[in-house]
RNA sequence: GCCUCGGUAGUUUAGCGGUUAGAAUGCCAGACUCAUAAUCUGGAGGUCGAGAGUUCAAAUCUCUCUCGAGGCACCA
């Protein structure tokens, strides 16, 4: 798409963590990926090549438990899950271009070789690891997980000391800080760099990156007593992802990634682990780290024993796909915690979607269908202020700031609505007919262009509108955001609404 | 304990040195009838957490206090 308002970069990688998949995936995993969703389909519309990595983490000692307990190999448990989350991903129209698996040989094979170049590098020693460990769940545990010294399951837990490999962090504190000081758009929000900030000052320990009773992992290569920890298994997806070792071209292209999203809770792994891992390796760093908040319900934690978690397959099925996408990223200011509430959801439905959205479609519509005719190409005052809105909505992705996206879509109806009362088609067309066909124009190509903004977060509705005014999904030109003569001998037609009110 | 961020109309919030502090929602009144009782206009509602300072000028910068949220590692 050429569009004069705005620039698209030539390539665009986005990713989302790999998701831990013991459990069903809730409402917070699904934030993460509908956003990168948002703007893989944002960036893909505007002709950017894109693309988009999601996954999940298989490896480690709970999978290794969960399939001992349930009869299952932990391969044939994950295959299952992974299987389930594909199927949710496809229920919530993501469109990723690449669904890595820890598990999958390409990524073993790589995490192998990375972990061997940081070897020969010098940045992994033999050393000695000393923790809390239980002999129960054959693991160690942090000060924090131990209570009264029992372990979280209430096993005695007693100071072990053994063999392992360490990673050399600190070789490269100075390295990352002053990495972070000249690229200030690396890590955001700003609140979260500066705790990053703030932690990597207080000093890096070198970090243990080899387990010796997980066996459900990737084996180190120069000992296969241990496998590998499970971080640097997990952020090494990125590049597995992009088929690192087999396709050289894929990876020229893409990398490095240019906006990698997730919650807060694993940022820090990203901010310091990952760019040092691959500083060690010598890999060009990611140009974004974006970590967005986290979600309440009705204002408590949403957790498994409160039993108010959140299932998008079942939020879905009482309301709607795209009503559950534009919910999250409307409702709260993107990298902030959110909450959750069946009030606001209502609230967004009814005074947005409907009275707003869908009611400004439903009356323009109508006003065009008096006249059996097409309409010519013109344009005025609110053409020019629809076009200021698209470049408005395009700084909002550069920003990653979603809420902006979403709130100048909506002036963008604002706008619409008044240009509607103000100039009362209604009237004109029996006093002006020719002023009615120009207002109507202008109304029907500012709808377009407001169907082809919401288009990367609502993945089925906007089908609706391009359908109603008549424009072919298929034919790009369609996707042209800029106020142009598109709707010129469109046939619209009124149809279903595009939203109904939640009592 | 140390560090970071925030406290703006009933509610959610934008603004982060310069015209009467914007918006959404809720409330009140009016207009309109194309439209999903939708829309548009107007109104009420803010000592911008408290105090002090810097400045011609502060919600916006500095300091103190206060309340709230978060971070302080190996989370398998």
């Amino acid at each position: 798409m050429q569009s004069k308002l705005i620039v698209a970069p030539k390539k665009f990688y986005i990713t989302t963590p790999i998701y831990y998949i013991s459990d069903k995936m809730h409402l917070g995993h699904s934030y993460t990926t509908i956003a990168a969703d948002i703007f893989a389909r944002y960036y893909r519309m505007i002709g950017s090549d894109v693309f988009y990595l999601t996954g999940t983490d298989e490896h480690g000692l709970k999978i290794q438990q969960s399939a001992e307990s349930k009869g299952l190999t932990p391969k044939q448990l994950v295959d299952g899950l992974a299987n389930d989350t594909k199927q949710l991903w496809k229920l919530l129209d993501i469109s990723y271009d690449e669904f890595i698996r820890t598990t999958d040989k390409k990524h073993e094979e790589l995490i192998k070789i990375i972990v061997q170049k940081m070897f020969d590098k010098g940045d992994i020693y033999l050393g000695e690891y000393e923790g809390w460990y239980c002999k129960g769940c054959e693991s160690y545990f942090t000060e924090k997980e131990i209570e009264n010294g029992k372990c979280p399951i209430g096993h005695e837990v007693f100071k072990e000391k053994e063999k392992a490999y360490f990673f050399k962090l600190s070789k490269y504190q100075e390295w990352l800080l002053q990495y972070i000081e000249e690229h200030p758009e690396f890590l955001q929000p700003q609140t979260r760099k500066n705790e990053m900030l703030s932690f990597i000052k207080n000093g890096l320990d070198d970090l243990c990156i080899s387990r010796e009773a997980v066996s459900w992992g990737v084996k180190l290569p120069f000992d296969d007593k241990y496998t590998v920890y499970v971080w640097v298994d997990a952020l090494f997806n990125y590049l597995s992802g992009l088929d690192y070792f087999e396709n050289k071209e894929k990876y020229s292209k893409y990398w490095p990634p240019d906006l990698q999203l997730m919650g807060k809770e694993i940022f820090r792994f990203h901010t310091i682990y990952w760019p040092i891992f691959l500083k060690s390796v010598d890999l060009e760093i990611p140009k974004i780290e974006f970590a967005h908040g986290w979600w309440t319900v009705e204002g408590q934690k949403m957790s498994k024993s409160f039993g108010n978690v959140i299932y998008p397959d079942v939020f879905i099925e009482e309301y709607d796909l795209d009503t559950y996408r534009y919910y999250l990223f409307r409702e709260v200011s993107f990298g902030e915690d959110g909450s959750f509430s069946i009030k606001t959801v209502k609230e967004r439905i009814n005074n947005e979607l409907v009275a707003t959205l869908g009611n400004l479609f439903s009356r323009v519509l109508t006003l065009a269908q008096k006249r059996e005719k097409t309409f010519t190409y013109f344009t005025d005052e609110l053409s020019e202020k629809v076009e200021e809105k698209i470049a408005e909505i395009h700084k909002g992705y550069t920003q990653i700031n979603l809420s902006k996206v979403i709130s100048e879509i909506f002036e963008i109806c604002f706008l619409a609505n008044k240009y509607v009362q103000d100039n009362k088609p209604w009237e004109l067309i029996n006093t002006d007919p020719e002023k009615f066909d120009q207002v109507i124009y202008v109304l029907l190509e500012t709808l377009r262009i407001v169907a082809v903004e919401l288009s990367p977060i609502m993945t089925k509705k906007y089908k609706i509108m391009f359908d109603q005014l008549g424009l072919d999904l298929d034919d790009k030109n369609n996707y042209l955001l800029e106020f142009s003569n598109i709707m010129e001998n469109k046939k619209v037609k009124k149809g279903e609404y595009l939203f109904v009110k939640k009592e």
